[in-house]
DNA sequence: TGTACATCAGTGAACGCGCGTTCACTGATGTAC
DNA sequence: TGTACATCAGTGAACGCGCGTTCACTGATGTAC
Protein backbone atom coordinates (compact mmCIF):
# COMPACT_ATOMS: atom_id res chain seq x y z
CA UNK A 1 0.00 0.00 0.00
CA UNK A 2 1.92 3.03 -1.70
CA UNK A 3 4.75 1.77 -3.41
CA UNK A 4 7.06 3.57 -5.77
CA UNK A 5 6.84 2.96 -9.25
CA UNK A 6 10.44 1.41 -9.39
CA UNK A 7 9.07 -1.42 -6.45
CA UNK A 8 6.12 -2.13 -8.63
CA UNK A 9 7.98 -2.86 -11.56
CA UNK A 10 10.49 -4.90 -9.91
CA UNK A 11 7.25 -6.89 -8.05
CA UNK A 12 6.17 -7.76 -11.55
CA UNK A 13 9.48 -8.79 -13.01
CA UNK A 14 9.36 -10.82 -9.61
CA UNK A 15 6.34 -12.74 -10.00
CA UNK A 16 7.54 -13.62 -13.54
CA UNK A 17 10.60 -15.16 -12.11
CA UNK A 18 8.75 -17.20 -9.67
CA UNK A 19 6.23 -18.24 -12.40
CA UNK A 20 9.05 -19.36 -14.56
CA UNK A 21 10.62 -20.85 -11.97
CA UNK A 22 7.35 -22.81 -10.35
CA UNK A 23 5.77 -23.38 -13.72
CA UNK A 24 8.64 -25.46 -14.87
CA UNK A 25 8.96 -27.40 -12.04
CA UNK A 26 5.11 -28.11 -11.32
CA UNK A 27 2.98 -27.49 -14.25
CA UNK A 28 1.39 -24.13 -14.84
CA UNK A 29 -2.14 -25.74 -13.43
CA UNK A 30 -0.38 -26.97 -10.25
CA UNK A 31 0.71 -23.26 -9.24
CA UNK A 32 -1.48 -20.61 -7.92
CA UNK A 33 -1.85 -17.27 -7.76
CA UNK A 34 -1.52 -17.00 -4.02
CA UNK A 35 1.67 -18.86 -4.35
CA UNK A 36 3.28 -16.47 -6.69
CA UNK A 37 2.18 -13.15 -5.23
CA UNK A 38 3.72 -14.40 -1.79
CA UNK A 39 7.17 -15.28 -3.37
CA UNK A 40 6.70 -11.79 -5.68
CA UNK A 41 6.11 -10.29 -1.73
CA UNK A 42 2.55 -9.18 -1.81
CA UNK A 43 -0.64 -10.46 -2.20
CA UNK A 44 -3.42 -12.23 -4.09
CA UNK A 45 -5.32 -9.77 -5.03
CA UNK A 46 -2.77 -7.56 -5.51
CA UNK A 47 -2.16 -9.40 -9.01
CA UNK A 48 -4.77 -7.55 -11.19
CA UNK A 49 -2.61 -4.75 -10.96
CA UNK A 50 -0.09 -6.45 -13.19
CA UNK A 51 -1.83 -9.27 -15.52
CA UNK A 52 -5.37 -9.19 -16.53
CA UNK A 53 -5.92 -13.05 -15.91
CA UNK A 54 -3.39 -16.08 -15.59
CA UNK A 55 -3.59 -17.00 -18.95
CA UNK A 56 -1.97 -13.47 -19.44
CA UNK A 57 0.76 -14.41 -17.15
CA UNK A 58 1.33 -17.47 -18.72
CA UNK A 59 1.97 -16.05 -21.69
CA UNK A 60 4.23 -13.33 -20.33
CA UNK A 61 6.53 -16.22 -18.70
CA UNK A 62 6.57 -17.63 -22.01
CA UNK A 63 7.40 -14.64 -23.70
CA UNK A 64 10.42 -14.10 -21.20
CA UNK A 65 11.54 -18.04 -21.04
CA UNK A 66 12.34 -17.97 -25.07
CA UNK A 67 13.70 -14.64 -24.85
CA UNK A 68 16.04 -16.07 -22.39
CA UNK A 69 16.41 -19.41 -24.58
CA UNK A 70 17.12 -17.39 -27.34
CA UNK A 71 19.71 -14.84 -25.83
CA UNK A 72 21.65 -17.72 -24.43
CA UNK A 73 21.87 -19.72 -27.28
CA UNK A 74 23.03 -16.83 -29.25
CA UNK A 75 25.93 -15.43 -26.50
CA UNK A 76 26.94 -19.35 -26.67
CA UNK A 77 27.11 -19.46 -30.19
CA UNK A 78 29.11 -16.65 -30.20
CA UNK A 79 31.41 -17.83 -27.45
CA UNK A 80 31.96 -20.74 -29.65
CA UNK A 81 32.81 -18.76 -32.92
CA UNK A 82 35.41 -17.28 -30.43
CA UNK A 83 37.06 -20.11 -29.68
CA UNK A 84 37.23 -21.93 -32.87
CA UNK A 85 35.40 -25.00 -32.11
CA UNK A 86 31.74 -26.03 -33.48
CA UNK A 87 28.83 -24.23 -31.88
CA UNK A 88 26.79 -27.46 -32.88
CA UNK A 89 28.81 -29.78 -31.47
CA UNK A 90 29.11 -27.70 -28.09
CA UNK A 91 25.35 -27.27 -27.92
CA UNK A 92 24.80 -30.56 -28.18
CA UNK A 93 27.33 -31.46 -25.20
CA UNK A 94 25.97 -29.36 -23.28
CA UNK A 95 22.46 -30.14 -24.46
CA UNK A 96 22.38 -33.75 -23.29
CA UNK A 97 25.18 -33.12 -20.44
CA UNK A 98 23.62 -34.33 -16.95
CA UNK A 99 23.98 -30.64 -15.54
CA UNK A 100 21.09 -29.32 -18.40
CA UNK A 101 19.32 -32.69 -17.37
CA UNK A 102 19.12 -31.29 -13.97
CA UNK A 103 18.33 -28.22 -14.53
CA UNK A 104 14.85 -27.16 -14.98
CA UNK A 105 14.43 -23.74 -13.56
CA UNK A 106 16.58 -22.25 -16.15
CA UNK A 107 17.05 -24.70 -18.62
CA UNK A 108 16.14 -24.98 -22.45
CA UNK A 109 12.48 -23.77 -22.42
CA UNK A 110 11.33 -25.54 -25.97
CA UNK A 111 12.19 -28.80 -24.26
CA UNK A 112 10.55 -28.23 -20.49
CA UNK A 113 7.23 -26.97 -22.21
CA UNK A 114 6.95 -28.96 -25.17
CA UNK A 115 4.23 -31.51 -23.49
CA UNK A 116 2.71 -28.53 -21.96
CA UNK A 117 2.38 -26.25 -24.73
CA UNK A 118 -0.56 -27.66 -26.32
CA UNK A 119 -2.71 -27.13 -23.38
CA UNK A 120 -1.97 -23.96 -22.83
CA UNK A 121 -3.58 -20.36 -24.08
CA UNK A 122 -3.53 -19.39 -27.20
CA UNK A 123 -0.50 -15.98 -26.89
CA UNK A 124 1.31 -18.68 -24.54
CA UNK A 125 1.22 -20.92 -27.82
CA UNK A 126 2.18 -18.53 -30.23
CA UNK A 127 4.90 -17.34 -28.47
CA UNK A 128 6.54 -20.77 -28.20
CA UNK A 129 6.42 -21.29 -31.45
CA UNK A 130 7.59 -18.05 -32.32
CA UNK A 131 10.87 -19.27 -30.06
CA UNK A 132 11.07 -22.86 -31.26
CA UNK A 133 10.88 -21.14 -35.18
CA UNK A 134 13.82 -18.80 -33.87
CA UNK A 135 16.09 -21.26 -32.48
CA UNK A 136 15.69 -23.51 -35.81
CA UNK A 137 17.06 -20.06 -37.53
CA UNK A 138 19.83 -20.06 -35.27
CA UNK A 139 20.81 -23.44 -35.09
CA UNK A 140 21.04 -23.58 -39.19
CA UNK A 141 23.15 -20.45 -39.37
CA UNK A 142 25.69 -22.27 -37.90
CA UNK A 143 25.35 -25.99 -38.75
CA UNK A 144 27.39 -27.37 -41.85
CA UNK A 145 25.41 -28.12 -45.37
CA UNK A 146 25.59 -27.73 -49.17
CA UNK A 147 23.16 -25.08 -49.16
CA UNK A 148 20.60 -22.93 -46.84
CA UNK A 149 17.65 -25.41 -47.25
CA UNK A 150 19.79 -28.78 -46.30
CA UNK A 151 21.30 -26.46 -43.24
CA UNK A 152 17.59 -25.82 -42.40
CA UNK A 153 16.53 -29.41 -42.57
CA UNK A 154 19.39 -30.46 -40.49
CA UNK A 155 19.12 -27.70 -38.16
CA UNK A 156 15.27 -28.63 -37.64
CA UNK A 157 15.88 -32.23 -37.28
CA UNK A 158 18.40 -32.64 -35.22
CA UNK A 159 16.98 -30.36 -32.93
CA UNK A 160 14.08 -31.80 -32.56
CA UNK A 161 16.55 -35.26 -31.85
CA UNK A 162 17.68 -32.94 -28.73
CA UNK A 163 14.82 -32.37 -27.27
CA UNK A 164 13.39 -36.05 -27.57
CA UNK A 165 16.24 -38.03 -26.11
CA UNK A 166 16.47 -34.98 -23.09
CA UNK A 167 12.69 -35.16 -22.62
CA UNK A 168 12.60 -39.15 -22.45
CA UNK A 169 16.11 -39.17 -20.05
CA UNK A 170 14.25 -36.41 -17.40
CA UNK A 171 10.92 -38.57 -17.84
CA UNK A 172 12.86 -41.98 -16.13
CA UNK A 173 15.93 -40.18 -14.32
CA UNK A 174 14.12 -40.66 -11.10
CA UNK A 175 12.63 -44.30 -11.92
CA UNK A 176 15.53 -45.73 -13.82
CA UNK A 177 18.37 -43.60 -13.94
CA UNK A 178 20.88 -46.24 -15.57
CA UNK A 179 18.09 -46.26 -18.69
CA UNK A 180 18.38 -41.96 -18.46
CA UNK A 181 21.85 -42.29 -18.68
CA UNK A 182 21.91 -44.66 -21.98
CA UNK A 183 18.99 -42.18 -23.40
CA UNK A 184 21.18 -39.10 -23.37
CA UNK A 185 24.31 -41.08 -24.35
CA UNK A 186 23.43 -42.70 -27.05
CA UNK A 187 21.53 -39.36 -28.00
CA UNK A 188 24.39 -37.80 -27.97
CA UNK A 189 26.54 -39.64 -29.76
CA UNK A 190 23.41 -39.79 -32.60
CA UNK A 191 23.81 -36.33 -33.23
CA UNK A 192 27.55 -35.86 -33.07
CA UNK A 193 28.15 -38.21 -36.07
CA UNK A 194 25.15 -36.77 -37.72
CA UNK A 195 26.47 -33.41 -37.61
CA UNK A 196 29.49 -34.26 -39.57
CA UNK A 197 27.68 -35.86 -42.20
CA UNK B 1 -27.86 -49.51 -6.44
CA UNK B 2 -27.56 -53.08 -7.12
CA UNK B 3 -25.63 -53.88 -10.41
CA UNK B 4 -23.87 -57.17 -11.68
CA UNK B 5 -20.51 -58.26 -10.92
CA UNK B 6 -19.76 -57.97 -14.87
CA UNK B 7 -21.17 -54.77 -14.97
CA UNK B 8 -19.41 -53.31 -12.42
CA UNK B 9 -16.50 -54.66 -13.89
CA UNK B 10 -17.40 -53.14 -17.15
CA UNK B 11 -17.84 -49.84 -14.94
CA UNK B 12 -14.59 -49.65 -13.48
CA UNK B 13 -13.13 -50.45 -17.36
CA UNK B 14 -14.85 -47.78 -18.65
CA UNK B 15 -13.51 -44.89 -16.09
CA UNK B 16 -9.85 -46.23 -17.41
CA UNK B 17 -11.02 -46.01 -20.78
CA UNK B 18 -12.44 -42.41 -20.57
CA UNK B 19 -9.42 -41.32 -18.02
CA UNK B 20 -6.98 -42.77 -20.61
CA UNK B 21 -8.60 -40.35 -23.57
CA UNK B 22 -9.21 -37.56 -21.12
CA UNK B 23 -5.58 -37.60 -19.59
CA UNK B 24 -3.91 -37.54 -22.79
CA UNK B 25 -5.95 -34.74 -24.54
CA UNK B 26 -6.35 -32.29 -21.12
CA UNK B 27 -3.89 -33.74 -18.79
CA UNK B 28 -4.17 -35.77 -15.73
CA UNK B 29 -4.71 -32.39 -12.91
CA UNK B 30 -7.59 -31.16 -15.75
CA UNK B 31 -9.39 -33.54 -15.66
CA UNK B 32 -11.87 -34.34 -12.46
CA UNK B 33 -13.51 -37.74 -10.61
CA UNK B 34 -17.00 -36.27 -11.59
CA UNK B 35 -16.47 -36.08 -15.14
CA UNK B 36 -14.78 -39.49 -15.40
CA UNK B 37 -17.36 -41.16 -13.72
CA UNK B 38 -20.49 -39.55 -15.50
CA UNK B 39 -18.84 -40.82 -18.62
CA UNK B 40 -18.31 -43.96 -17.27
CA UNK B 41 -22.14 -44.15 -15.92
CA UNK B 42 -22.67 -43.55 -12.45
CA UNK B 43 -21.79 -40.87 -10.37
CA UNK B 44 -18.66 -39.45 -8.23
CA UNK B 45 -18.97 -41.45 -4.85
CA UNK B 46 -18.79 -44.98 -6.81
CA UNK B 47 -15.40 -44.09 -7.37
CA UNK B 48 -13.68 -45.50 -4.74
CA UNK B 49 -15.31 -48.88 -4.99
CA UNK B 50 -13.36 -49.00 -7.99
CA UNK B 51 -9.70 -47.22 -6.94
CA UNK B 52 -8.12 -46.14 -3.78
CA UNK B 53 -7.37 -42.69 -4.74
CA UNK B 54 -7.28 -40.83 -8.73
CA UNK B 55 -3.34 -41.52 -8.34
CA UNK B 56 -4.17 -45.52 -8.54
CA UNK B 57 -6.15 -44.17 -11.62
CA UNK B 58 -3.17 -42.36 -12.69
CA UNK B 59 -1.53 -45.46 -12.28
CA UNK B 60 -3.57 -48.01 -14.15
CA UNK B 61 -4.46 -45.34 -16.91
CA UNK B 62 -0.40 -45.86 -17.28
CA UNK B 63 -0.43 -49.35 -16.93
CA UNK B 64 -3.39 -49.75 -19.76
CA UNK B 65 -1.82 -47.29 -22.07
CA UNK B 66 1.70 -48.62 -22.37
CA UNK B 67 0.14 -52.01 -22.26
CA UNK B 68 -2.01 -50.79 -25.63
CA UNK B 69 1.23 -49.13 -26.99
CA UNK B 70 3.47 -52.16 -26.55
CA UNK B 71 0.66 -54.60 -28.14
CA UNK B 72 0.23 -52.45 -31.33
CA UNK B 73 3.98 -52.13 -31.23
CA UNK B 74 4.56 -56.39 -31.24
CA UNK B 75 1.51 -56.39 -33.56
CA UNK B 76 2.98 -53.88 -36.29
CA UNK B 77 6.30 -55.71 -36.24
CA UNK B 78 4.25 -59.34 -36.82
CA UNK B 79 2.84 -57.70 -39.94
CA UNK B 80 6.15 -55.76 -41.34
CA UNK B 81 7.59 -59.17 -41.02
CA UNK B 82 5.55 -61.03 -42.96
CA UNK B 83 5.32 -58.91 -45.80
CA UNK B 84 8.78 -58.73 -46.17
CA UNK B 85 9.10 -55.16 -45.03
CA UNK B 86 11.99 -52.99 -43.07
CA UNK B 87 9.68 -53.24 -39.46
CA UNK B 88 11.86 -49.72 -38.65
CA UNK B 89 11.38 -48.07 -41.61
CA UNK B 90 7.31 -49.02 -41.57
CA UNK B 91 7.44 -48.07 -37.64
CA UNK B 92 9.20 -44.63 -38.37
CA UNK B 93 6.95 -43.46 -41.29
CA UNK B 94 3.40 -44.21 -39.25
CA UNK B 95 5.15 -42.55 -36.00
CA UNK B 96 5.87 -39.43 -38.02
CA UNK B 97 2.85 -39.37 -40.12
CA UNK B 98 0.53 -36.77 -39.75
CA UNK B 99 -2.51 -39.52 -38.89
CA UNK B 100 -0.44 -40.11 -35.89
CA UNK B 101 -0.09 -36.25 -35.06
CA UNK B 102 -3.46 -35.94 -35.26
CA UNK B 103 -4.10 -38.88 -32.97
CA UNK B 104 -3.63 -37.93 -29.27
CA UNK B 105 -6.59 -40.14 -27.95
CA UNK B 106 -4.64 -43.48 -29.09
CA UNK B 107 -1.46 -42.57 -30.71
CA UNK B 108 1.67 -43.54 -28.87
CA UNK B 109 1.64 -42.92 -25.27
CA UNK B 110 5.39 -42.27 -24.80
CA UNK B 111 5.25 -39.46 -26.76
CA UNK B 112 1.94 -38.34 -25.50
CA UNK B 113 2.54 -39.00 -21.62
CA UNK B 114 6.40 -37.46 -22.02
CA UNK B 115 6.56 -34.01 -20.59
CA UNK B 116 3.70 -35.12 -17.88
CA UNK B 117 4.94 -38.31 -15.79
CA UNK B 118 7.91 -36.76 -14.13
CA UNK B 119 5.28 -34.75 -12.06
CA UNK B 120 2.86 -38.06 -11.96
CA UNK B 121 2.99 -40.14 -8.89
CA UNK B 122 5.42 -42.95 -8.64
CA UNK B 123 3.15 -46.25 -9.56
CA UNK B 124 2.72 -44.41 -12.75
CA UNK B 125 6.51 -42.84 -13.16
CA UNK B 126 7.32 -46.49 -12.77
CA UNK B 127 4.46 -47.50 -15.30
CA UNK B 128 6.10 -45.42 -18.29
CA UNK B 129 9.82 -46.39 -17.53
CA UNK B 130 8.62 -49.81 -17.57
CA UNK B 131 6.89 -49.05 -20.87
CA UNK B 132 10.00 -47.38 -22.51
CA UNK B 133 12.28 -49.86 -21.77
CA UNK B 134 10.20 -52.53 -23.41
CA UNK B 135 9.43 -50.16 -26.20
CA UNK B 136 13.56 -50.07 -26.80
CA UNK B 137 13.85 -54.03 -26.46
CA UNK B 138 11.55 -54.62 -29.14
CA UNK B 139 13.03 -51.75 -31.39
CA UNK B 140 16.44 -53.32 -30.82
CA UNK B 141 15.06 -56.78 -32.00
CA UNK B 142 13.97 -55.77 -35.65
CA UNK B 143 16.91 -52.96 -36.14
CA UNK B 144 19.86 -53.21 -38.33
CA UNK B 145 23.54 -53.12 -36.06
CA UNK B 146 26.70 -54.90 -36.13
CA UNK B 147 25.82 -56.30 -32.41
CA UNK B 148 23.07 -56.45 -29.49
CA UNK B 149 24.75 -53.13 -28.24
CA UNK B 150 24.92 -51.11 -31.29
CA UNK B 151 21.27 -52.52 -32.22
CA UNK B 152 20.31 -51.11 -28.47
CA UNK B 153 21.91 -47.85 -28.91
CA UNK B 154 20.91 -47.25 -32.30
CA UNK B 155 16.84 -47.95 -31.13
CA UNK B 156 17.35 -46.07 -28.21
CA UNK B 157 18.56 -42.83 -30.08
CA UNK B 158 16.53 -43.36 -33.15
CA UNK B 159 13.02 -43.93 -30.95
CA UNK B 160 14.08 -40.79 -29.09
CA UNK B 161 14.34 -38.49 -31.96
CA UNK B 162 10.71 -40.06 -33.04
CA UNK B 163 9.22 -38.75 -29.74
CA UNK B 164 11.11 -35.39 -30.07
CA UNK B 165 10.06 -34.60 -33.72
CA UNK B 166 6.72 -35.57 -33.43
CA UNK B 167 6.29 -33.71 -29.96
CA UNK B 168 7.18 -30.98 -31.78
CA UNK B 169 5.40 -30.85 -34.27
CA UNK B 170 2.13 -31.22 -32.11
CA UNK B 171 3.19 -28.28 -30.35
CA UNK B 172 3.51 -25.97 -32.70
CA UNK B 173 0.50 -27.74 -35.15
CA UNK B 174 -2.44 -25.20 -33.86
CA UNK B 175 -0.25 -21.98 -34.11
CA UNK B 176 2.46 -22.69 -37.31
CA UNK B 177 0.61 -25.73 -39.46
CA UNK B 178 3.69 -24.93 -42.10
CA UNK B 179 6.21 -25.48 -39.13
CA UNK B 180 4.83 -28.31 -37.61
CA UNK B 181 4.86 -30.17 -40.93
CA UNK B 182 8.26 -29.14 -41.40
CA UNK B 183 9.45 -30.89 -38.26
CA UNK B 184 8.00 -34.07 -39.07
CA UNK B 185 8.90 -34.23 -42.51
CA UNK B 186 12.84 -33.37 -41.90
CA UNK B 187 12.62 -35.82 -39.24
CA UNK B 188 11.44 -38.47 -41.24
CA UNK B 189 14.01 -38.03 -43.55
CA UNK B 190 16.40 -37.79 -40.80
CA UNK B 191 15.53 -41.22 -39.52
CA UNK B 192 14.76 -43.39 -42.86
CA UNK B 193 18.40 -42.41 -43.39
CA UNK B 194 20.06 -43.26 -40.22
CA UNK B 195 18.19 -46.49 -40.30
CA UNK B 196 20.25 -47.66 -43.14
CA UNK B 197 23.59 -46.24 -42.06
C1' DT C 1 10.74 25.15 -2.37
C1' DG C 2 6.31 23.94 -0.18
C1' DT C 3 1.61 22.33 -0.16
C1' DA C 4 -2.71 19.95 -1.98
C1' DC C 5 -4.29 16.25 -4.10
C1' DA C 6 -4.76 12.61 -7.79
C1' DT C 7 -2.86 8.20 -8.82
C1' DC C 8 -2.59 3.49 -8.37
C1' DA C 9 -0.02 -0.67 -6.16
C1' DG C 10 -1.17 -3.38 -2.54
C1' DT C 11 -4.69 -5.13 1.24
C1' DG C 12 -7.70 -8.47 2.77
C1' DA C 13 -12.08 -10.31 2.65
C1' DA C 14 -15.43 -12.24 -0.18
C1' DC C 15 -17.55 -14.45 -4.54
C1' DG C 16 -18.85 -18.85 -6.79
C1' DC C 17 -16.88 -22.91 -8.15
C1' DG C 18 -14.94 -27.51 -8.63
C1' DC C 19 -11.72 -30.34 -6.55
C1' DG C 20 -10.59 -35.19 -4.03
C1' DT C 21 -12.43 -37.70 -0.48
C1' DT C 22 -15.84 -39.51 3.09
C1' DC C 23 -19.98 -41.57 4.56
C1' DA C 24 -24.62 -43.30 5.82
C1' DC C 25 -27.74 -45.35 3.10
C1' DT C 26 -30.10 -48.23 -0.81
C1' DG C 27 -31.36 -52.27 -3.06
C1' DA C 28 -30.48 -55.70 -6.77
C1' DT C 29 -27.28 -59.44 -7.07
C1' DG C 30 -25.83 -63.75 -5.92
C1' DT C 31 -25.07 -67.21 -2.34
C1' DA C 32 -26.29 -70.50 1.50
C1' DC C 33 -29.57 -73.26 3.16
C1' DT D 1 -36.33 -75.36 -6.81
C1' DG D 2 -37.54 -71.79 -3.39
C1' DT D 3 -36.57 -68.67 0.32
C1' DA D 4 -33.68 -65.71 3.53
C1' DC D 5 -30.12 -62.85 3.78
C1' DA D 6 -25.24 -61.07 3.22
C1' DT D 7 -22.61 -58.57 -0.09
C1' DC D 8 -21.13 -54.56 -2.20
C1' DA D 9 -21.58 -51.25 -6.39
C1' DG D 10 -23.74 -47.13 -6.75
C1' DT D 11 -26.28 -42.81 -4.59
C1' DG D 12 -26.19 -38.23 -3.27
C1' DA D 13 -25.06 -35.05 0.06
C1' DA D 14 -21.49 -33.22 2.68
C1' DC D 15 -16.47 -32.21 4.20
C1' DG D 16 -12.59 -28.89 3.93
C1' DC D 17 -9.87 -26.83 0.68
C1' DG D 18 -7.74 -23.96 -2.83
C1' DC D 19 -8.72 -22.05 -7.08
C1' DG D 20 -9.19 -17.49 -10.24
C1' DT D 21 -11.35 -13.32 -9.89
C1' DT D 22 -13.68 -9.07 -7.86
C1' DC D 23 -13.96 -5.15 -5.01
C1' DA D 24 -14.15 -1.37 -1.57
C1' DC D 25 -10.64 0.53 0.75
C1' DT D 26 -5.78 2.35 2.18
C1' DG D 27 -2.04 5.36 1.99
C1' DA D 28 2.64 6.42 0.17
C1' DT D 29 4.19 8.14 -4.16
C1' DG D 30 4.73 11.56 -7.30
C1' DT D 31 2.75 15.47 -9.78
C1' DA D 32 0.57 20.17 -10.41
C1' DC D 33 0.34 24.39 -8.74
Amino acid sequence: MGVSKQQAIENKRAIVAAADKLFRERGVAAVGLAELTKAAGFTQGGFYNHFKSKDALVAAVMDKATEDGAAQLVAAIEAYKAKATDPMKRYTEWYLSSGHLADIATGCPLTVFAGDVRRLGKEARQSYARGLASNFDQLASVIGGENPQEKRKKAIALFSQMVGSLQLSRAVVETDPVLADEILEYGRQQLLQAIDV
